[in-house]
Order: C-alpha cells, then structure tokens, then sequence
RNA sequence: GGGAGCUUAGCUCAGCUGGUUUAGAGCACCUGCCUUACAAGCAGGGGGUCACGAGUUCGAAUCUCUUAGCUCCCACCA
C-alpha cells in the first residue's frame, strides 16, 4: 500500500467517526464491570461551538476514552440546556423580524414557534461536538426540557415547597426592563460608568413649610426622590445627631420625611447623607425594613415613572434623570454636582441597566442546602481540581443568599402554583391535583377559578438535577424512591469537567440536589477548567473577532490537531493563553507519526535475518523506557496533569521512539530494506502500545494507524482492544543508555564543529566506566569504526578529549584539531569547576552543615566535591597534552 | 471594599513535603543540512541575578513578611 507523505486528517477522520458510532462503541448500557460516568455540561441549545466548548469536551473526551480503554464500562451522557432566557430572547427578536410581537401571541403560540426554532438549531452544537471526536452515547442524548425531565423539575418544586424550602416572598430583584423580567445576580455584570454624584438640597420641615435651612444630600439617581421615605445619617455624626426625628422636605414635591439614624451610612462619605428609597436601592430596602419605613415605588415595570412620582409620570428613568436635574437647578436645589465613578449592573442579555426593584418571586431557602453542600467539598467526598477552589467554594456557601428562582418568561418550566380567586396558593404537579388541594380549602372552587403562576424556573432549577435525571427523571422530587437500575449503575458520576465561573451555581447546586434526593454526591472529581483567551490574554468574544472558528481550525488542521493544540497548553484551573502556533504543532505530530508509519511499514519482515546486536539493544532499552512511561502516564493522570502527559507522550514519540529507536533499528536501503521478525514484531508492538496511549487524546490517527498495523476484522478497534503488556525497566541500565545518548550527542556535535562528514569515520577512546554491550550502537550511531578502552589517555597527538559524568572520551582528530580553541574550552570548564568545588567544599567545611544536614545529604555534596575533583584531574591533564 | 491566586528563558508553562536544581520542558530563535519516513523534517547550538526588598535556615525558585504589577471571585458607599 502506498501512503501519502502527509497525513491528511480528512479522509480518516468522518470515517473512523461513523464507524465508532456504527458499531456502537460509545454506547453503554449497565452490566457487570465497573463503570465509568461522566455527564456533559449540556451546552445552550441555542449555542454554537466555541473555543471553550472544545476545551472542555476535549478534556472529558480524553478522560472518556482512557476509562474505556481501561475496560470500564463508559457512559458519557450527552445534552444540551434550554436556556431560558437566551432562547426566549432568540425567539423574540426571530418573531421581531417576522414582525411578530411577543405581546400580541398566547403562550401557547410563543412555545410552539419556539419548539420549531429548537428543533431547527438546537443539535447544530451536539453535530459540530462529533467532528471532535467526542464519544458521547448518542442514544442517551438528553434535554432538560424533555417532558421527562420538565416533570422532574415539577416534582422537585412540588417536593421542596412542601419541605418549606420554597417561599413566595417580596425581595429585592435585578429587574432588567427591557428583558421584562428578572435575573439572577449572576446574570449581571458590573461595570464601571462614569456618572454625576448630585449634592441636592432636602430643607427641614416647618409645620410642612420649608425653612431656610436645609441638609444636602448626595445622589446618583436624582430621579428617585420622589420615591424618598426618610434621609438617613449615621448615628456617631456628630454633625447631625441632634437632626435626627426632625423632618426635611423632599425637593421639587415637598413631601414630609423624617430622618433617621443608621450604622449604614458612611460619615466620611458624600455629606454624610443618605437619602432612603426603599423600592428603589436594595440597601434602602433594608434599612427600610429595620425602621419600618413605607415602600414608595415610582417606576413601571419598563423603566418608566408612574403616577406616584407625581412628576415626570410616563418619562422613562433616564430621561427623567436628565429632565429632573434642570428642575432642581432651575428652583435652587442643586447645591453642586461633581464626576463620579461608580458600578453600575447591566443585565447579561440585553446590556440594559439593571434596576432593582421590589416583586413577589418564588425563592429557594439556601441555608441548610448550603451547608449540607459544603461538608461533601469540605470532607474531600467531590474533590475539586485543582484544590484551590476549596477555598472559594467556602466562601460563597457559607453567605450563600436565597436562590431567586422565578423568571418572567414562557420558554421554560412553567412554576406548578395556582392561585385561588383570594390569592391563596396551591402547590401540586398538576392542574387536577391542584384543584383538589384548592378545594380543601374552598369546595366551591371550579377548575376555571384556579389561575396557574405564568412565570417560569430559572434554568438552572433544571440543571442542578442533571446528573440525576439524565439517568432517572423520576428520582428528583422523590427521596424515598427507589433508583431505577440506571441511576443505581451510573450514579455518582466519575468527573465532572466544567468552568469555575459555574461553580457555584451549577456545581454546587447539583451537590446540594444530589444529597436532596440521593443522598450522595453527585460527582467525586470535579476538573475546572480555565478560560479559553486569546495569546494576549484577552478574552475571547466576537466584538473583538479574536475568536477562532472551531470547525474551521479542525478542518485546516484537523481535528487532532487541534486537541492536541489545546490539550498541550491547558492545566487544571489555569488560563489557556490560545495561539494557532500550538494547534500547528498538534498537526505536525499527527504527521510525524504518520510518517514513522510509513517508514516501519516499508520495511520487508525477513525470519530467516539474524537479529542484529544493535536493534536486540535498542529493542531492550526501549521496551523498558515504555514500561517506565506506563507508569509516569498512570501517575500524572491520576493528578489530572493531562497536558503533561501529553507532553511526555509527545517527546516519547518524537525523541525517543523516532529519533532513537527507529534509527537504530532502521535497515539499510541496500540490504532492500530487510529486518528480522523479532526486531519488526517488537517494533509493530511498541507502535500498538504508543498509539493505545496516545487516543485519549488523538483518536482518529491512532485509530487509522492502529487498524492498518495488522489484518483488523470488522468490528474490531483500538478504542476497545487490549493495551499490550509491558514488562519490567531496570533504572540502571536506562541511565546507561541516556549516558549513550549524551556520548553520540557530543560526538556528532564534534562532527559538526570540525566539518567531519558522516563518511568519514572515527576511533574512540574510552578510560572510565562504560557499558560494554551498548559500544555497537555508539559505533552504528557515531559512524565510529573502532572503541577502545584505556587505562591512560592516548599518547597520539591533537586528541580531541571530552568528559560524561566522570568518564573521559577521546576521538584523535590530526590536524583538524585546533588546538588554541581545544585550550580555552578546557580552560573554561576547569574554571567552571574549580568554582563549583569552592562552593561545595566551602558547604562541606561548614561545621552547622555537617552537623544538621541529613546524613544523605552530606553524602551527596561529598560525591559531588570527588567528582568535581575527578574532573578537575581529568581536564588538567588533557590540557597537558595538548601540544 | 473583602477574598483567592499568579509573577521562573522571547512565548506558554513544569519545578509537589526546602538539599543531585549555581533551575527544566515545549514552542520560538541561531547554525549546518532537501541524508530515498517526515523541510509539517534532520543534526547541532545559544538563551534565565526564579517580579522587588527583607527575614527564617547550615542551605530558599520553594517557607514568612513588605512592596509593585497582573488575573479571577464576591460586594451596588449614596
């Protein structure tokens, strides 16, 4: 068969893909070996592949593929997230152009346009993830708003709010007015803007007529005072202590507000000042609350004044803003106005400036739940990798805030409570059983007096059960059930791979549902991720176009490629700084490989050839070295360092394999290229082991490579086939052999520097400690044509002397050597290590170090002065001989 | 404002409980090579006062503190 010079990725990779999934091999059902489980991040279904996305799938695709090669019985679980409010928003703004508006369609309407744009797009992520590689099972490709999976959410609101977990209370939310809805802290981002802090002059209250004093108050937001229901100061101000329970005037309207005293305020700040707003600023609700002051709210629910700002009514905040600042100055209540910078929340969806604002949404009591949480992280039940974020994970559960989980928006889980005409609640999973439990309380009500609450669950209220549903969506909500066979198998799952910006409220919220209903973690190892950023360690997104397409570096460099570009340079939890340079290298790997191949495979098998003294060598160390790198392999996988080894992989490949290996071994073209079978079957067997422990991370050409290695049978696949054995490695003689590397390093260096053509071939002189039987491959390897070794340097002129560890190295080179230049490099390591001597002997006479060092380490630095010494007496008397 | 982390070669990073580390790797770079597996390659080579300063110690890239710079998380001082 002839091959190609260069590996091309797009005639192997489609193919090996559809025959894994032809055959069924990433499909797993339970059975009696031990499993392996791992369940995805379900990526928004309104998403498309990004470089994040191909980080973290390569990552579970590589931890996927080993464990299945181990023999686990290996279930990835493949999904994707509805999303609420990104879909919602795609749908709406979809509609938009359509000129539909979402406020002249029913719900009804709006779900099925947004079901057909899901059906439409919401695979195109899950079809670019297999151009990956990614082994997901398929068959178990699953949605969290699968009507399996909507009722589990159900149950788990029915079940919670029966627990007194779930409330119904008035809280301050990020209210977003052009979304319409509310969102999670989460959901905001803070920036920082640039504003006018506005000094505004509240005179006291004479009887409601304003006095000629006044106190001046300091504010960002002119436009909420008429939402004012006190001014409040610090209660340490001695500037205004003896103000407090006198009544200022609120400018513009003259409204009567007390003031008051609380810890809150700052002195030092503004004037010391504060205006109260409780419907308005989340701290002014709570200060509210401690003095029982009213709740006056101005604002609609689009950003507009309502009737109760008695001014500005129908303008929206903005624009009031700017409107009322001419108002104040124009009657003297504005004092000054200076710069300000402060943080501004804008919604993460809509970029509109977030308010906050005082509604009736359903909460999640967080604190037991929490804590519970916690102890599975805290005890190392889950552990995170890498470890540092033990430390934040603490932090945000132990001041963990009530999880809002109420959403205005239709595309979602539509919250199971029914209202009675009285405003009374019901609680159940369904419209009858709610009926029933509304008729306890009033047997006269009719299904048509019970109203559903329109709001929907926050998305993650879905994806916390995750882990859980994906296997048994009837288990969430139910406790005491017994787990399906399913859930029994695959549940705790194994790793779970995801970013640390989702720690909290998806990590730790799938830990708080696992010991809800399971009673167990979820997960015992949690990898985290870094972030994919661009080389200059800016973010990725589209406004900078500093985003690779993913389809398309897969498609110029190969899937393989570009996992192995990735996986090079990502360690647990760190940054991953991205350059197409490293995606680059992974393609060159492949077709390294690819052509060490091609070259194995264009030798002629001979079983009557002897077998030669250097390859019987070279297969000896060899096989060694990979017993040796089974185990390094094993040892960094177990600390989740993936890019190291790759790393090591990659130079065993290289390095060792190619460069060495292959070379020693290599038949020459004369010889028509013919090798004994035991050389070529323990070379085919060494490729088998190399490419077994390379799929994880580049499955495709090692699948390619590994079924052209033999016959292979329909069916068969490296993914499932036995890794080959390896025995034992002696270190000592893998030393020697690295001692062999470092002699014809330097030998072919001398060939170098003195312009000795390969042809021209060499005698070597060895005086020290030598591996005898490794002489053959200096002299193959070095072009050397005699070894011998002395007990005194040769007596020969213009020897050109070297030394490894403390063995001396002479090559006679006549004339070519120049002997002024052999000088200064002698000169310049005597000096060298002259100094090194000083420094150890200055350690060694040191009496504190003789006395408190370990007896090992005494022991070292005195093998270190004796070497040190050797070398010394060594280069002296090679300096001697030189004429 | 609070918390966590980072700073080692031009770049990306190892260096784990202080001692074979007067510091390693990959890439990049320099020199010489189209040697019939691979120029996406081969052979050889150069390059770092371990951010700054101090301390602990017989001994510090490693432990402690100070300073500077960067990153992330949490937090709406109006």
């Amino acid at each position: 068969m002839e091959l190609p010079a260069i590996y091309d990725p797009s005639v192997t990779e489609g193919k090996w893909y559809s025959y894994w999934l032809k055959h069924r091999f990433f499909h797993s059902i339970p059975d009696q070996r031990p499993k392996y489980s791992v369940v995805i991040p379900p990526p928004n279904v309104t998403g498309v592949l990004h470089m994040g996305h191909m980080l973290n799938n390569t990552i579970q695709d590589v931890l996927v593929r080993r464990a299945r090669m181990q023999g686990k019985n290996t279930c990835w679980v493949p999904g994707t997230d509805h999303a609420s409010i990104a879909t919602e928003a795609k749908v709406v703004a979809l509609l938009k152009k359509k000129g539909i508006h979402k406020s002249d369609i029913t719900r009804e309407e709006f779900l099925q346009h947004a079901w057909k744009w899901k059906e439409k797009h919401g695979n195109i992520i899950l079809e670019q993830l297999k151009k990956l590689g990614a082994s997901c099972d398929w068959d178990r490709t699953a949605f969290t708003m699968n009507p399996a999976m909507s009722r589990a959410v159900v149950d788990t609101f029915v079940f919670l709010y029966n627990q007194g977990l779930i409330y119904r209370g008035v809280r301050m939310v990020n209210w977003d007015p052009q979304g319409g809805t509310a969102v999670s802290d989460e959901e905001v981002i803070h920036r920082e803007v640039k504003e006018k802090l506005y000094y505004l002059k509240y005179y006291f209250s004479r009887n409601g007529k304003r006095d000629n004093k006044y106190l001046s108050v300091a504010t960002t937001r002119p436009e909420t005072i008429m939402a004012d229901v006190a001014v409040c100061v610090n209660p340490q101000d001695e500037r205004y202590a003896h103000l407090v329970g006198e009544k200022v005037l609120i400018p513009l309207i003259d409204k009567e507000i007390p003031i008051i005293a609380d810890d809150y305020v700052t002195m030092d700040f503004g004037t010391g000042c504060l205006k109260i707003t409780p419907a308005h600023d989340p701290n002014d609700y709570e200060i509210g609350l401690r003095h029982k002051l009213p709740v006056v709210d101005i604002l609609n629910l689009d950003g507009t004044l309502n009737a109760d700002a008695r001014i500005l009514v129908g303008k929206d905040r903005f624009e009031a803003r700017r409107k009322i600042r001419l108002m104040l100055q124009q009657d003297g209540f504005l004092e000054k106005e200076e710069p300000y910078v402060t943080q501004v929340g804008f919604s993460e969806r809509t970029d509109a400036v977030i308010e906050p604002r005082l509604s009736l949404q359903w909460f999640v009591k967080l604190d037991i739940l929490a804590a519970r949480a916690l102890k599975y992280v805290e005890d190392g039940h889950v552990r995170l990798i890498p470890d540092k974020y033990r430390n934040t994970y603490r932090h945000w559960m132990e001041t963990a805030r009530d999880w809002c989980i109420s959403r205005q928006l239709w595309w979602g889980q539509q919250i199971p409570a029914w209202y009675l005409p009285d405003g009374e609640v019901v609680v159940a999973p369904n419209a009858e059983e709610a009926l029933a439990l509304a008729q306890k309380k009033n047997f006269a009500i009719k299904a048509e007096d019970l109203k559903q609450d329109p709001d929907v669950v926050d998305t993650w209220f879905s994806s916390w059960l995750w882990p859980i549903s994906v296997f048994d969506p009837e288990k969430p909500g139910h406790p005491d059930k017994t787990p399906n066979r399913e859930l029994a198998y695959y549940y705790p799952t194994d790793d779970l791979v995801t970013a640390p910006d989702i720690l909290f409220f998806w990590v730790a919220r799938m830990i708080m549902a696992g010991d809800l209903f399971c009673g167990q973690k979820p997960f015992t190892n949690v990898y985290l991720t870094g972030m994919v950023r661009d080389k200059m360690g800016r973010k990725m997104s589209k406004s900078l176009g500093n985003s690779p397409d993913p389809i398309g570096l897969m498609n110029v460099y190969g899937a393989d490629g570009v996992r192995m570009g990735l996986m090079l340079c990502t360690s647990a939890g760190n940054d991953i700084l991205f350059d197409e340079t490293q995606v680059e290298q992974g393609r060159n790997f492949c077709n390294k490989i690819w052509n060490a191949y091609r070259l194995v495979r264009s030798w002629q098998r001979d079983p009557y050839l002897p077998v030669e003294e250097t390859s019987r060598q070279a297969v000896r160390w060899f096989s060694q070295l990979l017993a040796l790198t089974r185990e390094e392999v094993e040892d960094l996988f177990s600390k989740y360092r993936l890019s190291e080894v790759l790393m090591l992989l990659y130079k065993r490949f290289w390095d060792d394999f190619c460069s060495w290996y292959l070379e020693i071994i290599k038949p020459s073209a004369d010889a028509g290229k013919r090798i004994d079978a035991t050389t070529y079957d323990a070379t085919l067997g060494f490729f088998d082991l190399l490419l077994h422990l390379l799929h994880p991370f580049m499955p495709f050409i090692t699948e390619e490579l590994w079924q052209n290695l033999k016959d292979r049978k329909e069916g068969e696949s490296i993914m499932v086939s036995p890794v080959p054995e390896t025995g034992t490695y002696n270190a000592a003689e893998l030393e020697d052999f690295s001692r062999l590397q470092e002699l014809i390093t330097a030998i072919r260096g001398v060939r170098q520097n003195k312009q000795i053509s390969r042809q021209t071939e060499l005698k070597l002189y060895i005086r020290g400690y030598f591996p005898d039987h490794l002489s053959v491959v200096v002299m193959r390897m070095a072009g050397l044509n005699q070894i011998m070794k002395v007990t005194q340097a040769p007596g020969e002129g213009n020897v050109y002397a070297f030394l490894i560890g403390t063995t001396e190295f002479f090559i006679p080179l006549g004339h070519l050597l120049n002997t002024e230049e052999e000088r200064t490099k002698l000169n310049g390591e005597l000096a060298y290590y002259r100094k090194f001597l000083a420094a150890v002997e200055k350690k060694l006479s040191n009496e504190n170090f003789l006395q408190r060092a370990p007896g090992e380490v005494v022991a070292t630095e005195r093998k270190k002065r004796s070497d040190a010494m050797a070398k010394i007496a060594a280069l002296k008397q090679q300096l001697s001989l030189l004429q």
